[in-house]
DNA sequence: TGCTATACATCATAATACGATGTATCATTG
DNA sequence: CAATGATACATCGTATTATGATGTATAGCA
C-alpha cells in the first residue's frame, strides 16, 4: 500500500499548529498568553492549550519562517506577538481547509450520537 | 496549571481506538481487513487505516481485556474476528462520546470554512 | 508469470503534546 | 505584610502512537 490518508500524519497527530494558524488568520495578531485565553474562551473551557505546547510550537513556527514575532513591553511584563508572513498564509489556508475536512470526516464515522451497543 | 483539557491526550494524538470501538459497537464482531475496509468506505476514502497502526492497536485492546478474538478459516485464508468484551463496551461508550465532543469543539474553532486572511 | 486483493504480523522511527520546572511582574485579599 | 493567583514568557525530558518497511501466505485474474 503505497497511499495515505488525504490527512497527513501530523494533523492525524496534532491539531496545535492548525488552531494557531486559524486564530491567526482571523486576528492579525497575537500573543501565547492570548492563544491560551482564545482557545479556552471558544472552545468554553473544553480545550485547553498548554504552555509546554504552545511555546515551543510558535517557535518552530517562526523559525520556519511562517510567523513573525514583536516584542512589546505592557505593564512591565513582556508580551510577544505572533503574525503570519505571506509563507505562512499560504500555509494557513490549506491547513485549515485541512481540519475543516478532518472535522467532517469524524463526524462520518461519529456523527450519530448513540452508539449501537446491545 | 494542574488541570488538562476535558479531552484526554491519547484522544488528541489519537483516533484510532475510538474508531474501532466505535465500528465494534455497531457491528457486533469485525475482522481486521473489514475494519480497514470499512473506514474507507464510511469516509468516502479520506481516511485509511494503515496495517501498521491497526494490528499493534487490537492486539494492544485484546491484552487489556478490552476485546475478545476467534479465529475462522475463510477460502484457506485466517480471518481474525474481534469484538467487544463487556468491559470493552464500557471503554466504547465514554470514548465514543468523547470523540463525538472533540469532533464537535473543533468545529467551534474549525466550523466556518472560509478564514479572514487579508 | 506477475499483479492485485485478501489477511495476518512485527519493529524501528519520527513526530509532538505534555508535565515539570523556572523566572518575573502585578493585583488582590486575608 | 504575606500569600495567592493571574499574567507572561521559556526549556527539556518523556510518553505516546501512527506509520513505513518488511515479511508470510493464499486466491484470482490477465
Amino acid at each position: 500500500m503505497y497511499h495515505c490518508s488525504m490527512y497527513s500524519r501530523e494533523l492525524l497527530k496534532g491539531i496545535l499548529k492548525p488552531i494557531i494558524l486559524k486564530l491567526l488568520s482571523e486576528e492579525e495578531k497575537m500573543y501565547g498568553y492570548e492563544i491560551v485565553q482564545k482557545v479556552k474562551e471558544k472552545t468554553e473551557g473544553k480545550l485547553l492549550i498548554k504552555e509546554g505546547s504552545l511555546y515551543p510550537t510558535l517557535h518552530a513556527l517562526t523559525t520556519e519562517g511562517y510567523l513573525t514575532t514583536e516584542s512589546v513591553i505592557v505593564d512591565s511584563r513582556t508580551r510577544k506577538y505572533y503574525s503570519l508572513t505571506n509563507k505562512g498564509k499560504g500555509l494557513a489556508i490549506p491547513a485549515i481547509q485541512e481540519l475543516f475536512d478532518f472535522q467532517a470526516t469524524l463526524k462520518l464515522i461519529f456523527g450519530n450520537k448513540n452508539p449501537a451497543i446491545s
